[in-house]
DNA sequence: TGTACATCAGTGAACGCGCGTTCACTGATGTAC
DNA sequence: TGTACATCAGTGAACGCGCGTTCACTGATGTAC
């Protein structure tokens, strides 16, 4: 802060720090009360500025908003790319999505939570959730051995519509473990993070281990 | 309608009407709007009158939202209980469930989606999710052989913190099944209703298939 | 059967509030000569 | 180094809107004798 930031001038340093504190009000707004209640007037009065001075940073509220799920996206293929760098096993994944979950509910509620009715995700935001599934479809790739090899009706189904795998080279076995690891750790967490669990009184972090553990091993197992 | 229902006044019947009326329109609104965008002042014009004469029907909108939700369990409860009737296989249950989900998406948000900030829901609707968890726990306790025997870790700890099955004699395999059942389905459920599978081109509902599949087989699964 | 009364649905005005957003403007900060 | 100018952050007033909720009131419906 004493020293200069990049090439950056003062203006434009002092532009990205006003942006970076209106993100954070933001959060902590949606933090205590949601995203739908998110408001520019609220966020200016708490940084002590007036309403309409917002405007120099952001377009509107819909901008702010898309800066905000984009970031949050950003943040989960971060955290997760990390754990992916060294060793790419599954449950090292699982973790870092359970961290990240866990660091802010509501963040992972604006990504993963009850869609906002009429908004709708830029296509730079579904790239960065494309990434996210490049990881996971790897790790799922890597542990998938030969041994794996026998078809399940729905990896069949896989095989037959995998373009949604942008081309990744994973066999069945791997996209249909892929998309269980999403499913089956998002309905634990969800359900976690939205107080379902309150009152029951296991762990959760045990239930999460316990899904993290059936999926390393087949993901469509069936009994005998 | 033409007949004496019940043996309700016309008043009663009258007033009864009139609040399933306003409710249908609630449930209008939360269905193009979501649920934080209701709004009395909205259904009464819809309904051609004015604002404060929805207060002869309900307190106000939380009693309105808590009536939703109440309903919303209620509903499920109902259509789970009628698929446990004829025959309690967990398979069933499960259809019941994806049906009940896919009837109306907001229905289902209401009640798994993302909490609504300053809600807490009152004893009675607990009550209904306890209603629904013992269903579950009694097609997973019929599903489970005494094969099942072999404890994993999560299953001891389930043995050890039962509280929340409510005195339901399921063995832990049993009581772990349950909560897959729910974490495992709720996660294809809200993910495909939230949109998040939309643009790939695979069917949700062989996901989901894929899932119930799964856990006919044994929930904690283990590769070897 | 008719009359007096009580009940209750619904209205319209009002209160206070907060929202997103626009606009013309002030004052400070940076830039060019 | 000093002066003239351009850029840009932030203000305050205003617009139009919708919200939940209260209150005193009208008019219709039902009830009791």
């Amino acid at each position: 802060m004493t020293q200069a930031e990049g090439g950056a001038t003062p203006r434009e340093r002092y532009r990205a720090q006003v942006r970076a504190e209106i993100k954070e009000r933001a959060w902590e707004q949606i933090a205590t009360a949601g995203a739908s209640a998110l408001s520019l007037n609220a966020i200016a009065k708490q940084m002590g500025m007036s309403g309409p001075a917002l405007y120099r940073y952001f377009r509107g509220r819909d901008e702010l908003i898309t800066e905000l799920v984009r970031d949050a996206y950003r943040s989960l293929a971060d955290a997760v790319g990390a754990a992916a760098k060294d060793g790419a096993e599954v449950a090292a994944l699982a973790h870092a999505l359970r961290e990240w979950a866990l660091a802010d509910p509501h963040r992972y509620f604006l990504v993963y939570g009850t869609p906002v009715p009429g908004y709708h995700a830029p296509d730079d935001i579904t790239a960065i959730a494309s990434e996210i599934m490049a990881l996971l479809l790897d790790a799922c790739a890597g542990a998938v051995g030969p041994a794996d090899a026998g078809a399940t009706p729905f990896g069949t189904h896989l095989e037959e519509n995998r373009e949604w795998a942008g081309g990744h080279p994973a066999p069945p076995a791997a996209l249909h473990r892929a998309l269980a690891f999403w499913t089956r750790l998002h309905g634990v967490l969800s359900l976690e993070l939205a107080g379902h669990f309150t009152g029951m009184r296991f762990d959760p972090a045990q239930l999460f281990a316990a899904e993290v553990d059936a999926l390393a091993g087949p993901p469509g197992a069936r009994g005998a």
